[in-house]
DNA sequence: CCATACCTACCATGTAGTAGGTAGGTATTT
DNA sequence: AAATACCTACCTACTACATGGTAGGTATGG
């Protein structure tokens, strides 16, 4: 974190913290010892947790459908797309140390405000949009099985990775997220 | 709750605490509310935290897989078994109230002791094994589509189910489960 | 009597936060 | 150039509970 400005050290550490042990599970005082501030001074950069839980969801948002964008870009069938996506939960996983924020925060939402749960519904809305595009495109260019209903298709398969991460996160184990999601990426050998 | 023991009565509103919000979301302040006793007097029914989550994830594991033998027990296609074991996942929702405590605990594991942890694994060894065998039957009676690797098709199966509770719990909403799992339970209407 | 199941009183931290202050940097004014 | 004003980003000191627990005591029912 050398030349890091404060606020992102914090937003950083306190993703780590969320994706680990949900928001719930960690205080200013463990981001307050990360960063090596006072805990009081967080309350500068984010006045209450839920603030804090804000930023977190926003940015992962963000970022999240940057890469989705991204994706469809680079162009590729729609079962490379699909694969790449499948890629992006696998690698959230970060070797089965915690999950992708929205799964942490979906547990959790008991928890969150109501601006979070918006920034959240957000997410799941743009994931399940996104992922129709891929199955329509999928059927036009040959390359996915597709069955009549595309958009319970990409409900079902977003349910499949976020379901596989939970698999996957409570034994600390990725290979249980790639045994579950074989079926998405035929081309990997598994 | 009228005339149940004190010890049922603060597993049941522990569990409900637990699969709404996590082990980290609720105290033994809120049990003692729930149940009408002093916080501290719940420590001579269970001890520490850490035994009332062992308790609660033992309780469940059994549960859970007594209904699974009870299935098999029951007969019918593997299909319709497959049918029964997603009907176990949407009524744990609780209308989009609550998790399963297996996912629950799973986002949660970080706080786990142990021998919670092993429970929570045998949970997850025993599903598979069980839906596992539901494929094999499936294919035998054809009542089932299997793809070659019965043990992947388990694996993703148990995720579908997870993940469409996390996304259902997250909206608080059920039709998000029924619609991601459309594809397993093709009987229904949807 | 004894086991069970509760109680009170207390402990040691821990949580999210408030209020006022200060140091350093930068922009503006004299 | 020097003084002043303002901003940023931290600090100390503190608050009000809250958490999971300990220790000793008491009431009740078998």
């Amino acid at each position: 974190m050398v030349g890091m400005d404060t606020k992102t050290a914090l937003l950083d550490y306190a993703e780590r913290h969320a994706r680990q042990r949900g928001l719930d599970g960690f205080s200013y005082a463990d981001l307050a010892r990360d960063v090596g501030i006072r805990k009081a001074s967080i309350h500068y950069h984010f006045p209450t947790k839920a603030d804090l839980a804000l930023a977190l969801m926003q940015r992962y948002r963000t970022q999240f459908h940057t890469r989705l964008h991204d994706i469809k870009i680079a162009g590729g069938t729609a079962a490379a797309q699909l694969d790449a996506y499948v890629t992006l939960y696998r690698a959230a996983l970060h070797g089965g140390t915690q999950l992708c924020l929205c799964v942490a925060f979906s547990a959790g939402r008991e928890s969150l405000d109501a601006p979070v749960l918006a920034e959240l519904a957000t997410f799941h809305t743009n994931s399940l949009a996104w992922l129709e595009d891929v199955f329509d495109k999928g059927q036009q260019d040959g390359s996915l099985h597709v069955n009549p209903n595309s958009s319970s298709q990409a409900a079902a398969c977003l349910a499949q990775v976020e379901g596989a991460q939970i698999m996957a996160r409570a034994a600390c184990d990725v290979s249980l997220f790639d045994l579950a999601t074989a079926n998405l990426t035929p081309s990997h050998a598994h």
